[in-house]
DNA sequence: CGTTTTACAATGCAGTCGCATCGTAAACGC
DNA sequence: GCGTTTACGATGCGACTGCATTGTAAAACG
């Protein structure tokens, strides 16, 4: 065997690669040799590492999901009461800093792909299963806490894309969002 | 001159073929020839009546706009209350039936676009702002009804996608838009 | 009637695409 | 030392892309 290599970590780079792509021009943009390039290797390395173009979406697609959940789940741990917590986990699935702002664009673009393919629709369906259940946990033990979770899911992710579009700022999704926890709570 | 033309007639059918090509199979697969199959003319006749590819794809999202926005006014007309002309208006919004299941993966795609290109975004944003003012007026004229809006509108449009993936079924979708105007009615 | 203009159809072209193939430098087992 | 295996880099291939060019039948206009 050659050098030895750090089999995840070379992978990830490039998911890294395809996803800024995706974020700045959207998924249209990506293609072997742009994704080469951005993640500055050779378009050799791209293919040993990836079979075919779908298996490097498909596996950026899961780099992205885990990011999006783990600064999720970051943001819920520093708070304390059940409102504050709940708050902070809506928020934090809106693009409302720097590191929400690029990967919005991104799940946006995976999730209009799902509408259309299968291998993507599947595993999106299941992290948002994993999310409306923490979500209804949240809420607490009313008897409509998996419909009030629908709704507070199916809110943010309005939100989320009507953010990204520019058809409203931050302040009026953060008081939308407050004005439904009003509501809920 | 050469044989009269309904000028109108021939660029709407050639946006039909490129609304079904990316309701099908994403906006990826729309290329001038396979438009042209799907609409069954020749290439050089796309090319006639679009100069580019971007123009095409401009005018294939204001048709869908358009008709998505007639189907929703079509809805509304036929209800007398205000409760229930809101609640067929947003359940128009959803894709529940046949025209709506094929138009939802087509705003989606153009949806997904407009994060990335700024010449989708903008009449998107103003087709938006037009539906959030007419919900705002049928909301009431409670001081909260622009944000009522906001957030019913922001339901909407993440059950829609939360439905062309498959994550929720209609019966859902429907219980949240009921339980929600339960709260703002 | 002849000219011009419109509405295409057909073909060509340079560039890009995903993917396959080939070559090779390096590290490990023997 | 040596063959095998890994990790690439380089190149090539056929298909496809958007777009430009050219040709042509037909209808309106003088």
């Amino acid at each position: 065997m050659p050098k030895q290599v750090d089999h995840e970590a070379r992978k990830r780079r490039i998911a890294d690669a395809v996803c800024r792509l995706a974020g700045t021009r959207g998924l249209e943009a990506v293609s072997l040799r742009h994704v080469a390039t951005e993640a500055g290797v050779s378009m050799g390395q791209v293919q040993h590492y990836f079979a075919t173009k779908d298996e490097m979406l498909l596996f950026a697609f899961a780099v992205i999901s885990e990011r999006y959940e783990q600064r999720i789940a970051a943001a819920v741990t520093s708070k304390r009461t059940p409102r504050t917590r709940l708050r902070a986990l809506l928020l934090a699935m809106l693009p409302l800093d720097d590191a929400g702002l690029a990967e919005g664009p991104v799940l946006l673009a995976f999730l209009a792909r799902a509408a259309v393919a299968a291998e993507i629709a599947a595993p999106l369906r299941e992290s948002g299963a994993g999310m409306r259940a923490f979500l209804a946990e949240m809420v607490g033990s009313t008897p409509d806490a998996e419909r009030e979770a629908v709704i507070l899911q199916a809110l943010v992710d309005g939100l989320l894309s009507q953010l990204l579009v520019g058809h409203i700022d931050a302040r009026t999704a953060i008081a939308a969002v407050d004005h439904q926890l009003d509501r809920v709570c």
